[in-house]
DNA sequence: GCAAAAGTGTTTATGCTACACCCATGT
DNA sequence: ACATGGGTGTAGCATAAACACTTTTGC
């Protein structure tokens, strides 16, 4: 059969807007663009979806590139689709934002993308519409940590209740009572406790817990109420 | 400057999964479609996205085709982009969900497109993968309407508090008990009684209500809580 | 007068918030 | 011994859930 006909296509390309958390601060991960127009600036890590690929796929792809990470939690945002959004020629952007932890971030920094991590708060002037993009998926994290245990996929496999503390209280900008949040946090039943402890960030030590994988993945789709009144 | 070289653009659509509700039943708008493929197929309605328009204005604008309608609540769901998911050409779908009260729709049906309201649990089967499509759409329709008060987009200017339990009834499929969901809603500050009444649906008549439009705008991106362990 | 739907209150249980002191250890 | 961060319990309050009877009116 024909094709559609008087249709015009338009260049679909994915930007990843990558969440990592190194025990202490929620970063996020930016390249230096390595081509005209804007060359040399700060950007998102993205690319173009090639014929006989599914965009998540491209995703995926273009977070291995830079990562050398695979199986990462990925979760598509939305679809930036201003005309004129790139000066060069028409394409739509799909966003993903991705969550990992920094510790298994491999390839060295400044290699061929020049990549850095950058604290949220000190996150520098992007490329076109990637400043919008990251105050997107900055409140979709929150919106969905909220709701949803994401935020133990920035967590390495052992890590200590004082560090989620820390994580959360980035995430949503506010300090919590230790007390009530362990008590919440524990009531999940996601949490293996370790019987080893965390000595490097204070001299009782801390101890480890796990993710409960079986619980997780139960509870994941559920409604949890981690965050009561998260501002949004 | 040039265009970027080397890159295969592609079509891109969208298709919009409309939900109504006409004070009894929740509905979904569909097609017939007109073109092969699938000529004569239930569908979704939807259209190319058009050179210098943007990808919300194009499902605006598909949508104003079909029922006649400006200014309806309409989201961005997702896209949908396997490269094999129409069989005439590779197109990606950016999905749009929109909420509508049935009574505002101004075209008769059987008209060009030949679109028809199903009711939810009598959906037909339909083309390509638009039945993932709205199954997705229902799925975000429960998620966010437990937290944001959207239902009331669905609503005529004046309704009654049975008619609104009505439609969250089949949102969720399950059923509330009548005082608890009174007293909720109430609570919200959403609602402004009127002094007259419904008297279709009973004898003893219903009173009707309508939004407070500033407290539905003030209180719309906050997590209100709507529904306590929504299925999702 | 009766059938059909609207409207209203109370009690109980659960979850959330606020709050302060002791513990373990490295220096 | 002291400074640092880790760990724990309780009481008051607010919200959610369970539950049944009265009201209105068209027929």
């Amino acid at each position: 059969m024909n094709k559609y006909a008087k249709q015009s296509p338009i260049l679909v390309a994915v930007d990843c807007i990558i969440f990592g958390f190194d025990g202490y601060d929620l970063k996020l991960l930016l390249i230096k663009r390595g081509f005209e127009p804007e060359k040399n600036k700060w950007s998102l890590m993205g690319g173009f979806v090639q014929p006989n690929e599914k965009p998540e796929e491209a995703a995926s792809r273009v977070l291995n590139q830079l990562t050398g990470l695979k199986n990462v939690y990925m979760e598509q945002l939305s679809v930036f689709g201003e005309p004129n959004r790139d000066p060069i020629e028409r394409t739509i952007s799909i966003t993903y934002f991705a969550l990992i932890d920094i510790k298994k971030y491999e390839k060295q920094l400044n290699d061929e993308y020049r990549a850095e991590w950058f604290p949220l708060d000190r996150i520098p002037r992007l490329i076109f519409d990637h400043g919008k993009m990251v105050e997107q998926a900055k409140q979709k994290l929150r919106y969905k940590a909220a709701l949803h245990p994401i935020l133990f996929e920035l967590l390495p496999e052992k890590f200590t209740i004082p560090q989620i503390m820390t994580l959360y209280e980035q995430v949503y900008d506010v300090e919590f009572d230790k007390r009530n949040f362990t008590r919440k946090l524990r009531s999940t039943g996601l949490l293996i406790k370790q019987s080893d402890k965390d000595k490097e960030n204070s001299k009782k030590g801390a101890f480890y817990y796990k993710l409960d994988k079986a619980t997780y993945k139960e509870k994941f789709t559920k409604f949890l109420n981690f965050i009561s009144n998260p501002a949004y």
